[in-house]
DNA sequence: AATATAATGCAACTTTGTTGCATTATAAAA
DNA sequence: TTTTATAATGCAACAAAGTTGCATTATATT
């Protein structure tokens, strides 16, 4: 049960994921957004973007919740197995897109995993 | 700046590390020693023993805190660079001590990173 | 046994996130 | 275009996780 109207709400949101290609946390987004809606609204579109497959959710290191706008991602494949990275330098929190390989182990069944890497970005390093 | 006093309140935490190879949530710990000790102690405590590389932290699917035993981890060069695991089935968390490899991201430099795979673990798939 | 101070308990607070319900606005039907 | 059903929003109150300041207690040293 994804979004099935166009309020102006939604399509604000819709709107920064479109021009934002880092990700936000939902921190960020309460503050930036106090204004024009209230955050129990933000919550829910987030919820609401996230079941359409329009974005993604996933935690950062300091278990904050952070969202980024889905790539290959559809309602029934979520692709979202890629890593995530945040710069120590600039803050900035963004997908990557590369793979990555899990440790197989033995007797136990891998469904889903999430890695979070800390270091500098390409604009930092220069 | 880590443990210096012997308390009641350290030993006692020591204790369920020391008992305990899974790893347990902050929220568990204290709920468990809620008779025994204030919760803003135990916070205190649990930095306290993660600065002195007697535990160590990371931060579940939830977004809740977590911490485990330290078995190839010191004081000076935190080994923690092993996955982390939650069975779905019986919700327990434990340290893999498997490696894996990081995706190489050109321009990027990686200081750390966290890898968090859910799945069902050897109990479970039996 | 006395003492300095690290550690604890407590209350109040902050931050992040949720819930119920009255009100508003969207999209479809008349 | 107007009416109408109901999805979506705002608001207030709440809940859970975590933090802070300060008075009190307990540890380890003298």
């Amino acid at each position: 049960m994804g979004i099935t109207r166009q309020t102006k709400q939604v399509k604000t949101l819709i709107g920064i994921f479109d021009d934002n290609k880092k990700a936000i946390s939902v921190v960020e987004l309460v503050k930036l957004l106090e204004l024009q809606m209230n955050k129990t609204t933000v919550y829910r579109i987030l919820d609401k973007l996230k079941d359409d497959g329009i974005i993604h959710s996933f935690i950062g290191k300091s278990g904050l919740k952070w969202y980024a706008k889905c790539h290959n991602c559809s309602h029934d494949t979520h692709n979202d197995v890629h890593p995530h990275f945040q710069c120590k330098t600039c803050g900035a929190v963004e997908c990557l897109s590369v793979s990555f390989t899990l440790p197989s182990i033995k007797n136990y069944k891998i469904d889903s995993a999430s890695l979070f890497i800390q270091g500098q970005c390409s604009s930092c390093t220069q």
